[in-house]
DNA sequence: GCGACAG
DNA sequence: ATCTTGTCGC
């Protein structure tokens, strides 16, 4: 890591880390959720929001040119800030926010959803779609992703669970129970129907 | 040096 | 993530 910048980032995921609160919040009695996800076209971003009230969905797009490369273990710096941007519509109505990619499944537990949860002081459970750190141990007929010798997430099927800030363990179980989450699907959908409108 | 590597 | 044809399987 002899890139200055990348350097930096390191610091800040640790300062993240730092600061990741895992606390009980029963996502069982959670009805008001959010999701974040984005799609891309060339260097322009689609992210979008979705905001789920308990009765039916509203969402918010917005488009940005990005900046940042994709490097593994760096998602956030080019993800998060238009994911941040695209939440402001339902921060403060959302109970709990689900975001593409891992939380503490991270090697400095820092994953995109931790530092969104951290940043933002409010409750995330990061979905990721494929590995990318972590033990996996079987215990109890589940399959507990462990980083640094911690049990920080849950694998499902070919879904990666995991805490993000303010939710625990079991949080993130109960939530994996029920496979792929439906509102993921449609933040999904609608930001790659975003993308292929603004074309 | 080699392999792994969210989206 | 995105680019992309046919193809294997429920």
């Amino acid at each position: 890591m002899e890139d200055p910048l990348l350097n930096f980032l390191v610091k800040f995921q640790s300062l993240v880390a730092r600061n990741v609160v895992i606390s009980h919040l029963g996502v069982e009695n959670v009805n008001k959720i959010c999701a974040l996800d984005v799609a891309y076209k060339g260097n322009k971003g689609y992210a979008v929001a979705v905001y789920f009230d308990g009765q039916g969905y509203d969402h918010n797009v917005v488009i940005d040119e990005v900046k940042f490369p994709y490097i593994p273990t760096f998602l956030f710096i080019r993800e998060a800030p238009l994911m941040i941007k695209a939440l402001e519509k339902y921060q403060d109505q959302c109970q709990l926010t689900l975001i593409d990619g891992h939380g503490l499944a991270h090697p400095r537990k820092s994953g995109i959803a931790t530092v969104i949860g951290v940043l933002l002081d409010i409750p995330t459970i990061g979905v990721a779609k494929s590995r990318l750190f972590g033990e996996e141990v079987k215990e109890d007929s589940e399959i507990y992703i462990l980083a640094h010798g911690e049990k920080v997430g849950i694998k499902k099927g070919k879904f990666y669970f995991s805490i993000g800030n303010k939710v625990d363990l079991n949080d993130v179980k109960v939530l994996a129970r029920k496979g792929y989450p439906e509102i993921l699907k449609l933040a999904d959908k609608l930001s790659k129907e975003a993308k292929g409108k603004n074309s």
